[in-house]
DNA sequence: GGACATTTGTCCGTATGTATC
DNA sequence: GGATACATACGGACAAATGTC
């Protein structure tokens, strides 16, 4: 009969709202919101409603929340990052007019497991290198990542490492001078709670998972190195 | 004095254990857990912290949630989809032993707003056909796309959509017998109600989302597209 | 089709913990 | 320490969709 009216949540209209009021630029980037209490008052609504609808602005990147401070509006720009043969962190983030740090936390040597070993070509438990860490656009985490290497080929790496802070470098001193991508595959996924305390995302956070394996010249396997993205921060690019 | 223990949260505790016994095979694909009011007797946790745990396994794909009928163990094989200069929807999913489907839920012709106008190297407002739909593997929705081609090259489009389903055979009828990939770029999103429910996805799951121009053999724009792909279902490959 | 129990989704209220200022 | 603000957990009630008898 009468109107077949989908009706919406609640939260879902709240959150449809303030994610107008922020694309009208209502609230700046770094700013402040009201607190949740004040926006529950404001919207006529439970605290735990309105929560529900920052929720989906957090996940989506929008917003991020400060325990005992309250609820910031995010200001990301998005770092363009292109895929090609030959994919060099810094260059990506400098094109961008940012100044591009590495931060290692882990450097280990260990055998391979299984899956290690297979895209290295080598035999499960020879010894490689875990590199562990973070790369930083100015003081913002773009993305989390680890390599692994082969150690027999570059014994001297974890030193290396420490000594340049540039995982190119520290390859080009154990005598690697080039190294080219041999194919990617990207999933999207949530931030867990140990990535996104890593990446200073939300839990729930879009990522993008990258997993590649770089080879030599005579296409041997140098490293396989899986790379998470922050979704809000980054855009891989493609070029023919 | 004590230990100092970050105490995880409950429902992130209980969210790992699921995780676990999912892992585990505790639950088949497609098999039904015990109803949210079991579960949280079990666990001895009120009804909303379980269903706070479920929330992160669904977002993260793991489980289907069905108003009225229960939750569901997800179950969804990986398709490969390579972005390379000719892609090819229908190759990329037969080579995983799957039908392809392509069904169209809207096609029209307006005129172009700003940001097609650009990609398609077109003065604003000139007519464009747009056409959107979902793509299928088998039952199941791998993506949803939105497609802008410049009018006035493809007269025929809409109709020739209607009769072949195909776009690459459409664009054949219509005279262009090739084009390529300009650039692609590919950033992760969470799903929202509408696009949820389009790819069959749950609110809050990841979305790959991907722009690219695809131009004809004198670099030509002939269709400015964007592909939602659902992010637990495809996995983007990239060859050099 | 209709009545009914089951199950998930939404919304409200309250209390307490924890981090920040 | 005290006030503020977000995070967690519990409880109850009803709506909406599903499946069954």
């Amino acid at each position: 009969m009468s109107a077949p009216i989908p009706k919406q949540a609640l939260w879902s209209e709240i959150a449809d709202t303030l994610a107008a009021d922020l694309a009208r630029g209502a609230y700046r980037p770094g700013e402040r919101l009201p607190s949740e209490a004040e926006l529950a008052r404001r919207f006529g609504v439970n605290r735990h409603t309105l929560r529900r609808a920052l929720a989906r602005l957090t996940a989506e990147g929008k917003l991020f929340p400060r325990r005992g401070a309250g609820v910031f509006v995010a200001d990301h720009a998005m770092t363009d990052y292109p895929l090609g043969r030959r994919v060099r962190f810094s260059q990506a983030v400098s094109a961008a007019g940012q100044t591009a740090t590495r931060r290692f936390s882990r450097i280990e040597t260990r055998g391979a497991d299984a899956e290690e070993a297979q895209n290295l070509a080598l035999p499960p438990g020879t010894p490689v290198h875990v590199v562990e860490g973070v790369s930083l656009a100015d003081t913002t985490p773009l993305a989390a990542f680890r390599s692994v290497f082969p150690a027999g080929r570059f014994p001297g790496l974890p030193a290396r490492l420490g000594e340049t802070g540039s995982i190119t470098l520290a390859l080009q001193a154990e005598g690697l001078t080039d190294y080219t991508r041999a194919q990617t595959r990207i999933v999207a996924k949530v931030a867990g709670a140990a990535l996104a305390a890593r990446l200073m995302l939300a839990e729930g956070a879009p990522v993008l998972r990258t997993r590649a394996v770089n080879v030599d010249g005579t296409g041997q396997p140098v490293e396989y190195g899986t790379t998470w993205f922050a979704g809000d921060r980054v855009a891989l690019t493609v070029a023919p």
